[in-house]
RNA sequence: GGGCUCGUAGUUCAAUGGAUAGAAUAGGGACCUCCUAAGUCUUAGAUGCAGGUUCGAUUCCUGCCGAGCCCA
């Protein structure tokens, strides 16, 4: 059981035995320092308030009849009235052996869709599409982890005007007898010729704009360049993720194009339930829970007046298909800050439609932009967007230059491979590590730095310890011994690695990869502190010392590794 | 015009309403005949402004200043 549950339920008895109403919590929360204990209930203060009693004479009462027999062996009252617990040293040692990552109970799994990544086809990934496809990647890894079904849907843009434009570009290249993947192998400049085609020439235009109603319309001609161009924009993005160390694949990809035929009907139906309603000829639904202060409901397009449909159309269509066919207990979208509104827009519709019951949770995970180190969003030397696979060489060609200059005794494949783990761990890390909903500066000094709260660092430290095994000439896996925890630093690292679960619960509600990032940041430095102080293979270390040591390095690799596996981060075994 | 988000050390980031606001970098010191110095230890440095709620506010509320975004 988590440290944190156990004191909670231990509280929570004292507290109701001495006549506290239930629904005041303990408030169980990690001290802030040393002199302040391991873990601190801060419960007293709120429940005296409601009572009328003097806090700490409360606390005092609460810490007479917690029963905390063998796993504090200090506990005090402090300031107002906290109550700071220090562990004994026995029970975390007893604890940490008989750790195990246990799945969730049956009853706690749930079915989660993930809509991630979600780039549109007609262009080439870049950078903007970097965090939704890797937290939201993290999260599904890390919910299975957890036992819970998770379903990614990549609800990509394969669908819309622009693919007019695009197919009938791709039609004259083709007539050159180009074979499509060779007049596709840049995305981006064929995108950009064939926007500078469509503005020139006039005949061009019309020809697209008559594709984009063929193609709906089901014309086999343009849907055969569609499918072509699709394909091929498919694959670059496939490449990415592989590159990338993401698990997205070809079966998670539930495109736009794929809600067609549902459009009319959800627009019909919204109609008929009179949630939508005509507007000059288009169909808009109009919310008046989003209204603003002088009570104008917020509009929102489901339909336009010449019949065509819009973002909204689809995502309900999706979102009526999530529930019902995949039958979600949990709807998570990582879509950036900027749809908020429209997100908002959708659930709400999703919900007045019936299409989202209130049992099924909605949630908007949305992330802030990716900024250059001037503060504006991150652009290439000529105010351009970055390419995806441009980011991705230009990280494991500095990685590898970092890697050389460290150690130049390695063999070249090793070095190469480090160098791609390396590289694209820094990226994703970089990422990962600071709060989801805020905007971050992209630096590729800091993110490739092997100090401070860095992939290179974590990485570091896991090849670190299994030295120690491969020195020691011993399989980690093997050590069975007892934990035995006299030194404060064995006793720092013990409480760390029991916490492991208690963060992955967390990011788990709350969609934060940063506190699973902290953490980990926060493990490697125990570690490295622990091994700094306490002497593991060395001539005068006690044999059950040692191998009680042992363990913790094992330990410490091993929740590193499971951490860093989560984030979709690599660990090799030298650097 | 309406709405949403964000202002924390020089810089990049933390902080379920809790104690003396934590790290990391950059700066000042110290430690390699010693399990990888890619490390450890130590020192100095910050909540935009003004109110309010609270025993307690970086956190919640109001106004202002500043930045970004969304909608028409």
């Amino acid at each position: 059981m988590q440290l944190k549950t156990l004191l909670t339920q231990r509280f929570s008895a004292a507290m109701t035995a001495v006549g506290i109403p239930s629904d005041c919590s303990p408030m169980l929360a990690l001290s802030g320092k040393p002199q302040f204990g391991d873990y601190q209930a801060n419960g007293a203060m709120g429940a005296a308030k409601r009572m009328g009693k003097n806090p700490r004479d409360l606390a005092t009462e609460i810490i007479n009849r917690v029963d905390l027999d063998g796993i504090a062996d200090k506990f005090e009252i402090a300031g107002p009235g906290f109550i700071n617990i220090h562990l004994c040293r026995s029970f975390l040692a007893n604890s940490l052996s008989k750790q195990t990552h246990k799945l969730l109970d049956a009853a706690d799994q749930k079915t989660v869709v993930i809509d991630h990544s979600s780039p549109n086809l007609a262009k080439e990934m870049h950078v903007g599409h970097l965090r939704s496809t890797i937290i939201g990647d993290c999260l599904s890894r890390l919910l299975e982890f957890r036992g819970h079904t998770v379903i990614r849907q990549n609800h990509m843009g394969d669908w819309g005007t622009q693919f007019g434009m695009l197919i009938a570009e791709l039609e004259i290249q083709l007539g050159d007898g180009e074979p499509a993947l060779l007049a596709l192998n840049d995305l981006e400049v064929f995108y950009q010729q064939s926007k500078k085609h469509f503005d020139a020439d006039s005949e061009f235009a019309d020809k697209a704009r008559d594709y984009v109603v063929k193609l709906q319309s089901g014309d086999a001609h343009c849907r055969k360049l569609w499918k072509q161009f699709i394909d091929v924009s498919v694959a670059h993005n496939l490449d990415i993720y592989q590159k990338l160390n993401v698990g997205l694949l070809k079966q998670h990809i539930k495109p736009e194009s794929a809600y067609n035929d549902d459009l009319e009907a959800v627009v019909t139906d919204l109609c008929k339930r009179g949630i939508a309603v005509d507007s000059d000829g288009a169909k808009v639904v109009f919310l008046p829970e989003l209204a603003d202060k002088n009570g104008n409901p917020s509009p929102m397009i489901v339909q336009k007046s010449g019949g065509g449909f819009l973002y909204a159309s689809t995502d309900l269509a999706a979102l009526r298909y999530r529930v019902g066919d995949l039958k979600a207990n949990r709807i998570l979208y990582f879509i950036d800050a900027r749809q908020s509104l429209h997100m908002k827009q959708v659930f709400i519709t999703g919900r007045k439609a019936g299409y989202a019951p209130h049992s099924v949770s909605l949630e908007h995970h949305a992330f802030g932009t990716m900024m250059g180190s001037d503060g504006r969003p991150f652009k290439t030397r000529s105010g351009g967007t970055v390419k995806l696979a441009d980011l991705l060489v230009e990280a494991v060609q500095r990685a590898e230059k970092l890697v050389r200059e460290k150690n130049n005794t390695l063999p070249e494949a090793d070095i190469k491979a480090i160098a791609q783990k390396v590289g694209i761990g820094a990226v994703k890390y970089a990422d990962l590590s600071i709060t989801r909903t805020n905007d971050y500066i992209f630096d590729w000094n800091a993110m490739l730095s092997f100090e401070g709260n860095t992939a290179p660092y974590l990485q570091y430290a896991y090849t670190r310890i299994r030295s120690i095994f491969r020195k020691a000439s011993i399989d980690a896996k093997t050590i069975s011994s007892a934990l035995i925890i006299t030194e404060q630093q064995e006793k720092n690292l013990a409480l760390k690695l029991l916490q492991f679960d208690e963060v992955i619960d967390q990011v788990a509600a709350d969609c934060y990869p940063h506190t699973l990032c902290s953490y980990l940041y926060e493990l490697a430095s125990a570690f490295m502190t622990f091994y700094e102080h306490c002497p593991v293979l060395k001539d005068s270390v006690e044999k059950d010392t040692q191998l009680s040591r042992l363990k913790l390095c094992a330990l410490s690799a091993d929740t590193l590794a499971c951490g860093l596996d989560l984030l979709g981060i690599e660990v090799m075994e030298h650097m």
